[in-house]
RNA sequence: GGCCCCAUCGUCUAACGGUUAGGACAUCAGGUUUUCAUCCUGGAAAUCGGAGUUCGAUUCUCCGUGGGGUCACCA
């Protein structure tokens, strides 16, 4: 044991509520989240709000509401418009002490007009700084010239706010988008300017479109509501998420919230920028939602299947209950469902299907005689079953005539009768969500057709 | 363009001087109780280029090249 008492880990995520809540944000709340987490820190959720032009409070929300959806909770909330008081303070004592001074010019917003802006004293040198995951970073200020820290004395600026704010929350680590690593030197600058100490700083790679440019509107979905409203659930967001950029050092990829903070470590973050797939997303989703109860997923279904399906002719909560495993197997997240429920891939669970004849013939089969001959013994051993068999007792009953009389030859005819599809669920399955005696009357019904059709 | 950052399969990444360069997603092939799906097995697939350092470079150094970020009285 060290006899220096460590510094409690204090981060902090700072969005600036002029936009959605974009999907690298929630990823650099997560990070910061997960490292205060790790260390028995703390959290702060503040909102950058000083461009009052654009600060919009349905933002603020989207963003607040986002983040609690995700699960990250913040131990202490600011906002920066109402600390006004404070950032004069700061900006009096360091233009006091000579660090930053009033300038009369012209206003570059609105030409014509004199303001008296406040501009740092640059004293001109070079800032070297530790990126906890880069490593060593300088850069010559000198370029950066006297620059503009308040439009007022009472009217200050991000680089400002930022750094009076750290300072007086007591951030210990400033975990950030790769995007502020050149605004570092000159919030250092401030930082030495008002006397604020300087806190770790890491920088995280920026999460890209395919395209390996940043991700934006034009690339689809950016925002965390997207991906919400897609169905997308919070669990495999926050893992699939952490997981861009990072790694544990094991070939562990599922985690729950809890084992991410087990195992988060600022080292195992990456340097370079992480390209967006939405395919492992989708596959951390549909992995996540495996692990979901019976009443959790049939909660997540029902917000994702169509007025149309629910208003099917046999619609009923007890099929839907036993079609649940088949969505489960064919989707991974619920706007899947909701394209399935459109194509019309679950009707059959509700609505007794228009048959093809042609197509409940096997291939092998000669004439419709013999496939009417093969459903008449399905549905005399169907009428047989009970409605509480399970998909195994119904698979017994059928298995030993499909074996003698061919697998293809039975079980295709039966299908495609009781489905009428070409492709879909198992007939076992199918029998099992409608029920024997709705299986038995669809096998009737497609006898009559193909009887009526060979006829004709 | 200046400055800064980065560079392993298509994608996310492991290998912190010595490995047949590993895993996952995606993909392809075969298999499981007909089709689709699931599942299982297997395959293909990468160290940006060039110099150095070293007995030995994915790994260290330098130079290219490529990509990205940033250059506000926005954040």
């Amino acid at each position: 044991m060290s006899i220096f008492q460590e510094k409690k880990v204090i981060t902090r995520m700072a969005p600036s509520p002029t936009g959605h809540l974009h999907i690298g944000t929630a990823r650099t709340a997560i990070f910061n989240y997960l490292f205060a987490r790790k260390h028995n820190g703390t959290f702060i959720l503040r909102t950058e709000d000083t461009d009052k032009e654009r600060s919009k409070k349905e933002f603020e929300d989207e963003i607040t509401d986002g983040l609690a959806w995700l699960g990250i909770k913040w131990d202490s909330f600011y906002r920066q418009s109402e600390r006004t008081l404070i950032y004069t303070g700061y900006l009096n004592t360091t233009i006091e002490k000579g660090s930053a001074y009033v300038s009369k010019e012209e206003s570059k917003m609105r030409p014509g007009e004199m303001v008296e802006v406040v501009r740092l004293k640059n004293p001109n040198k070079v800032i070297s700084f530790t990126d906890e995951i880069r490593g060593e970073i300088s850069f010559d200020t000198t370029e950066l010239g006297d620059f503009v820290i308040a439009r007022s004395i009472t009217d200050p600026l991000y680089h400002f706010t930022v750094v009076v704010d750290d300072h007086e929350m007591e951030v210990t680590h400033v975990i950030r988008g790769e995007d502020h690593i050149s605004n570092t030197p000159r919030q250092i600058l401030i930082q030495e300017a008002i006397g604020a100490l300087r806190p770790q700083y890491a920088h995280l790679p920026l999460i890209l479109a395919p395209d390996r440019s940043k991700l934006s509107k034009r690339h689809g979905a950016v925002m965390l509501s997207d991906y919400k409203h897609q169905g997308f659930i919070q669990p495999a967001l926050i893992n699939y998420l952490t997981l861009l950029g990072w790694n544990p050092g094991t070939d562990q990829e599922f985690f729950t919230l809890d084992e991410l903070i087990n195992a988060f470590d600022l080292s195992g973050v990456q340097k370079g920028g992480a390209i967006f797939d939405v395919e492992k997303l989708k596959w951390f989703n549909k992995e996540h939602v495996s692990g979901f109860s019976d009443t959790d997923y049939y909660d997540y279904v029902t917000k994702y299947i169509t007025p149309a399906l629910l208003a099917l002719p046999q619609f009923s909560t007890d099929r839907l209950l036993r079609l649940l495993p088949t969505i489960k197997e064919r989707t991974a997240a619920g706007a899947e469902i909701t394209l399935e429920c459109e194509k019309g891939e679950y009707d059959f669970a509700f609505q007794t299907p228009k048959i093809e004849p042609q197509m409940v013939k096997w291939k092998n089969d000669a004439s419709p005689k013999v496939t009417l001959q093969r459903l008449q013994k399905l549905a005399e051993i169907i009428s047989l079953m009970d409605e509480s068999f399970s998909i195994d007792e119904i698979k017994n009953r059928i298995w030993g005539y499909a074996t003698d009389a061919g697998k293809g030859e039975v079980l295709w005819p039966l299908r495609v009768s009781l489905t009428g599809k070409e492709r879909s669920p198992d007939p076992f399955t199918v029998i099992h969500i409608i029920g024997p005696s709705e299986a038995y009357t669809r096998i009737k019904r497609a006898c009559d057709t193909i009887l009526s059709d060979s006829l004709a």
